[in-house]
DNA sequence: CGCGTTTGACCCGCGC
DNA sequence: GCGCGGGTCAAACGCG
């Protein structure tokens, strides 16, 4: 398993993640029995680097553990609070109104809510905005509204748009204590993904077939996917749950000798909007100290040649386009056994290249900087 | 023209 | 049985 996700999976070229010198050899050329020495030494740098993936690995699921144990707290300190809340303006009077119709779904106590499969999610809105619209990762149809008697502003019937498969209501009426807070009382599971999820699935899907490599003209799911958690994370706290539930069990689910853990699925794009979302990828920041790196490449002069890469810090990224050139360097020579090169043969082969850029992450203005093939070639030589 | 929203009519359960 | 109020239906409406 160890072995074939290193000869798979890993585009990282471990070897030279520690080599200083320019000339490199080419994986996978040396003879399986002439240079055991050089085979050990390899071993050894193999289990280093993977003893440092393993520990990233554990940092990741730690730092999320505490993510969601620090939402969680949060989430029960909230609840209570608006508990608090409603007894302590609950009058007499009132009260007697509310215990007549807490038989009905909508006012029925917060502790049984579970228990019937109904949910109530408050969610802070635009006082101004009076669309009772709540965005939660599913799509809606509103089949009514009424004005209820307890509360001025109306209340808002929606069915989910798979219904009658679906049997999912929602109900949303502003909050009678706070007008930008509505309440949206949730009935029933939805037996489908909601467009979020679908979303992520696409996109975990793409990353595990297509590994580091993807084209430009390929759908643009991670812009959908940030863009609608941004959206949902700055809205529903609820959902944040999801996407934080969501992304622990996939990053629990990969595999950590493959390089693609959490920047993939927590990428330092910066969002105009998404301000909690990108509070959200701040939480990654002690572990991305390596500064996040795009490729940007066009082989030929056919521009369907564009491709792009990402790494996790910019060695990465330089050994990523070695990597690129020993491929090369072996799809040309086929029969030879053991290939070398130095580093002018590399600025040779950068230098061919119809276009060649990378875009590095700048921590500090959360934005990525454009750098040319001079300065690529530079940071090859030092890497 | 199709699809989602609006809105008045209707249904139903509950309390009196 | 009647009235009330929440929930649903479906025709009308409006928008792209």
């Amino acid at each position: 398993m160890v072995a074939t996700s290193l000869t798979i999976d890993l585009n990282l070229n471990p070897l030279s993640t520690t080599d200083d010198t320019p000339v490199r050899e080419v994986e996978g050329f040396f003879d399986d029995d002439d240079d055991n020495s050089f085979e050990n030494e390899v071993d050894d740098r193999m289990a280093c680097y993977l003893h440092r993936k393993n520990n990233e690995n554990k940092e990741l699921k730690e730092m999320l553990t505490g993510l969601m144990d620090s939402y969680n707290s949060l989430n029960t300190h909230v609840k209570k609070l608006m508990q608090d809340r409603e007894e302590l303006e609950s009058s007499p009077k009132k009260r007697k109104f509310d215990e007549t119709v807490q038989q009905s779904s909508w006012k029925r106590p917060k502790e049984d809510l579970p228990l019937s499969g109904i949910k109530r999610v408050y969610v802070k809105v635009d006082p101004s905005d009076k669309s009772l619209v709540v965005k939660d990762g599913y799509q809606w149809r509103k089949y009514g509204q009424k004005v209820t008697r307890d509360n001025p502003s109306p209340r808002a019937y929606y069915k989910c748009s798979f219904a009658p498969i679906c049997p999912v209501k929602k109900k949303v009426q502003r909050s009678m204590e706070d007008d930008g807070v509505v309440v949206a009382t949730y009935e029933g599971e939805h037996n489908h993904r909601s467009t979020m999820q679908e979303a992520a699935y696409a996109l975990a899907n793409e990353r595990e077939i297509s590994s580091s490599e993807r084209w430009f003209n390929s759908p643009k799911l991670d812009e959908v996917l940030l863009e609608q958690m941004a959206s949902y994370l700055s809205k529903d706290p609820n959902f944040t749950s999801e996407v934080a539930a969501a992304i622990f069990s996939k990053i629990s689910q990969v595999d950590f000798f493959k390089k693609h853990t959490i920047s993939y699925f927590l990428p330092p794009f910066k969002h105009a909007e998404g301000t909690k979302f990108q509070s959200l990828v701040n939480l990654g920041q002690p572990l991305m100290s390596n500064k996040h790196t795009i490729i940007l490449m066009q082989t030929s002069q056919n521009r369907a040649t564009r491709k792009f890469m990402d790494y996790e810090s910019i060695s990465q990224a330089m050994d990523g386009i070695c990597a690129l050139y020993e491929r090369k360097l072996k799809d040309l020579n086929p029969a030879m056994r053991n290939i070398t090169y130095d580093i002018q043969d590399l600025y040779n082969y950068i230098d061919g290249l119809a276009d060649l850029s990378a875009l590095v992450y700048d921590h500090s203005i959360q934005a990525y900087l454009p750098n040319d093939r001079q300065w690529i070639e530079t940071e090859c030589s030092i890497t």
